[in-house]
RNA sequence: CGGGGCAUAGCGCAGCCCGGUAGCGCGGAAGUUUUGGGUACUUCAGGUCGCAGGUUCGAAUCCUGCUGCCCCGACCA
């Protein structure tokens, strides 16, 4: 896309994380007796499911309103963690990051006509000047007039954008903490094409992207035909993690429980293998309750069936013209005419995935980061504050993983180990290290894999070499 | 948006029916104790009883209105 002037001058492209929400700490080691970490030990009552409770009980958020919340620390580092992914992600596949504001005008949405369209659902506020403005639910009509402002020649084209941002729909009944929150954090991509073969290659390259990002998150992602709903459009998947605790029905073949993920050596230009991937992964029976054909399903080898609950990462559409035509929104063709552009849009909510995941990873004891998006890698505890031999252990390991800059959480309070151990279990990062005097009597620490349970007597150099440190000698 | 419920200390709750100036557990602070799976005990701090009216000598308690939140359903990333 070389067509459009204006580079901003002193800033470079960047895929620095600061420059949208959220924006993490960079800190990679935090002592646990300086952190903010509110543990809750009692569950609140208003948290229905696992995913809720586990998220306020670790001081993960905080709820604000219906259906409004704010991430305390811990959480952030979660939700960062996961919108990093996404964006390296979206970068990969050749979108491009922007970033719009969540206040919009109301004229923009009366160019497209959703001003009248939208319901309740969209709020709307008045500027101090009466305006009417609102508070944006979406961004099809914004990113639309930023495109018709700027391209007027196929030869910009493809160009896809997108923003990670909060958005605000006014939901009659928020639950399940930020599953279905009113605001929540959306990564929106929007892809503008000239034709609609052109605009099908962009919908399969995010496509692929989606499987990416998924399976980076150590999610299984299964694409089902979708209804398009106020988008509006023609092609749509819904991205789906099964879970048993999900809000819907869904049915699709268990092959794909197993597939693999597209390479990260994919080429997103190669259109036949970009189309060969899609038409894999939408080759079997695969559908939520509302697309459920009984007679095709039930056609499948019985063990071939997967009847089970899912829940909504990620959505995808193509809708053609419908906000290029109406809001004009149009292009110079090779063939001298002009042609409103194609466009698609697509979406993941890494809030939602926050608790998605917390759904799909937890156990009686708490929740159980995977590696990729855990707001720590390593919680080391100190199970004897103030015993020499224990601080020191901890200060050499504490150190060396510092400097090898992995993600480290140092419980140095002075608690019972018994509340330590709760904790770390809660918090679910993937490693814990445990320095005790009963251990490090023999030389050793205990390193605990929180998935598993597996415990292991190591020493305190191998246990830092396990987690990429180095020991000093 | 229909139906139901709740609002008392940071969290979970009792007290309300039958009005008399607020209590328990957890958590917090101080201390003793304990030292590998949320130890036990002692002391302390912490509440305009959601808000506004009304009834009454007196309201957390009875009445009216409002607000907020939760649950079921319909709806939805």
């Amino acid at each position: 896309m070389g067509g459009v002037s204006g580079h901003l001058p002193g800033r470079p492209p960047s895929r620095r994380r600061l420059d949208s929400p959220p924006q993490p700490s960079s800190r990679v080691k935090m002592r646990l007796s300086r952190y903010f970490l509110p543990i809750l030990r009692e569950t609140p009552k208003e948290a229905e499911i696992v995913s809720h409770r586990l998220m306020l009980r670790a001081g993960m958020i905080r709820q604000e309103a219906a259906g409004i919340y704010a991430w305390l620390p811990f959480g952030l580092r979660a939700l960062a963690k996961i919108t990093q992914i996404v964006r390296e992600e979206q970068d990969r596949s050749g979108a491009l990051e922007l970033l719009m504001p969540t206040i919009q005008s109301a004229d923009l949405w009366r160019e497209s006509g959703r001003y009248d369209d939208y319901g309740k659902e969209m709020l709307r506020i008045k500027d101090r000047h009466e305006r009417d403005m609102l508070f944006g639910p979406t961004n099809e009509e914004m990113i639309t007039e930023i495109f018709r402002a700027y391209v007027r020649s196929y030869k910009d084209l493809p160009l896809n954008l997108y923003h990670i941002q909060w958005k605000f729909r006014d939901e009659v009944r928020p639950r399940f903490g930020v599953m279905r929150s009113r605001e929540f954090l959306m990564k929106d991509a929007y892809s503008f094409d000239l034709d609609a073969e052109g605009a099908r290659h962009s919908y399969n390259k995010m496509f692929v992207a989606y499987l990416r990002t998924f399976s980076r998150l150590g999610l299984t992602a299964i694409p089902m035909v979708a209804e398009t709903g106020p988008i509006g459009g023609k092609l749509s998947h819904e991205f789906i993690i099964l879970a048993s605790t999900g809000e819907s029905e869904v049915y699709c073949h268990k092959d794909y429980l197993s597939f693999a993920p597209p390479s990260e050596t994919i080429d997103f230009d190669d259109k036949a293998a970009v189309q060969a991937i899609v038409d894999r992964w939408t080759s079997l029976y695969a559908a939520t309750s509302e697309k459920h054909d009984a007679a095709a399903f039930a056609a499948l080898p019985e063990a071939a069936r997967v009847s089970a609950r899912g829940i909504e990462v990620g959505h995808i559409f193509y809708f053609g013209t419908k906000y290029s035509e109406p809001m004009k929104a149009l292009v110079s063709g090779p063939d001298g005419k002009e042609h409103a552009v194609h466009g698609g849009s697509y979406g993941i909510g890494p809030t939602r995935l926050a608790a998605a995941l917390i759904e799909a990873n937890h156990d009686e004891a708490g929740m159980i980061w995977p590696e990729a998006v855990a707001p720590f890698k390593i919680g080391l505890a100190n199970l004897k504050i103030g015993d020499s031999a224990t601080d020191a252990a901890c200060g050499r390991i504490y150190a060396a993983l510092e400097k090898a800059g992995v993600d480290t959480l140092y419980d140095d309070r002075d608690e019972r180990p018994g509340a330590k151990f709760a904790t770390l279990d809660l918090i679910g990062l993937p490693h814990q290290v445990l320095v005790g005097p009963r251990s490090l009597a023999e030389g050793k620490v205990e390193v605990k894999e929180r998935r598993s349970g597996a415990r292991e007597l190591v020493s305190v150099e191998d246990a830092i070499r396990r987690f990429g440190g180095k020991t000093e000698n």
